[in-house]
DNA sequence: CTACGTGCAAACGGTTTGCACTAGA
DNA sequence: TCTAGTGCAAACCGTTTGCACGTAG
């Protein structure tokens, strides 16, 4: 089973992000409101078409521009997904749990996994040669893991 | 320094390449075969873009076609990069190394880089974890490490 | 000889943008 | 009040596709 990430509260979290948008001289509306509050609840990260359902009396262009300034702000970000549909999610500061994604080759479906310290480990090592052999600052990573949902196998 | 990942012979390469084409019905032509060489002689991934500067007389349609082709035989596969352009590589199976990929949040560039039995032993592990946790099974991996190339860091 | 490959140009679809209007601080 | 946000529709741009011709096997 997917288990739902835990959030904070979603007073601090709207509080949050109130001020990161403040800094950044943007201000904290209501479609912007009702954007973070479906990333919030969602277990997983959602594509715009999701977002467009859950929140429909946003418009698309809405949706983008807000998206948009969120990453900016580094409220929200997009993950790369196995095909060209973009997927967004709330950003580990705000969401308090680093993880990784699971995501499923033949639906495409992203799921959270969260991540072990071993696993964290080993990624430091890689980024240490890697900076080397590369000459690459290196400031994240990223993990997918492909598969195929319980869904798709069952077909 | 970016090292070159070492490939197998010239010749042994468009032998395999041709015999999986064929099993797949395909023919191996000599469009396929100057797209095969440039994805070959690249030590990084490379766009679309790269390629048609790299062979010039192959209509875009016809290199989307044909990595279409190719990656559905297991020559080659699309990389997810950091932004919207694709990227293009031989697969593990050709190139003979298993690898992953440093990319740069600034400019796009993306690089090879070896893996570690370390860091595969620490992903085993973890893709064992996410398929309990999600019910998916785990087929691959993508790990892609974001930073900063040295040409950016300069500027 | 026949199916697959190729080239061109038009179509597609997710994302971005220009512009005029609205609203948060 | 004054700057940023919003909605619509058109533009963008990487990618895909239809069609007629060429070519490998």
């Amino acid at each position: 089973m997917v288990k739902a990430v835990p959030r904070p509260e979603a007073k601090e979290l709207h509080t949050e992000v109130g001020e990161r948008l403040a800094s950044a001289g943007q201000r904290y509306t209501d479609g912007r409101r009702r954007l973070v509050n479906a990333l919030a609840e969602s277990e997983r990260p959602l594509s715009v078409f999701d977002i467009l359902e859950l929140v429909p009396d946003v418009p698309q262009s809405s949706v983008y521009r807000h998206l948009t300034v969120l990453a900016t702000c580094g409220v929200a970000h997009r993950i790369a997904a196995t095909d060209d549909l973009g997927f967004f999610e709330l950003s580990d500061a705000m969401s308090g749990k680093h993880h990784h994604h699971v995501m499923c080759g033949s639906c495409g479906t992203v799921a959270d996994v969260a991540s072990s310290p071993k696993l964290e480990r080993a990624l430091a090592d890689a980024a240490g040669l890697a900076a080397g052999d590369t000459g690459f600052r290196i400031d994240a990573h990223r993990i997918d893991l492909v598969g195929t949902c319980s869904n798709c196998i069952d077909k």
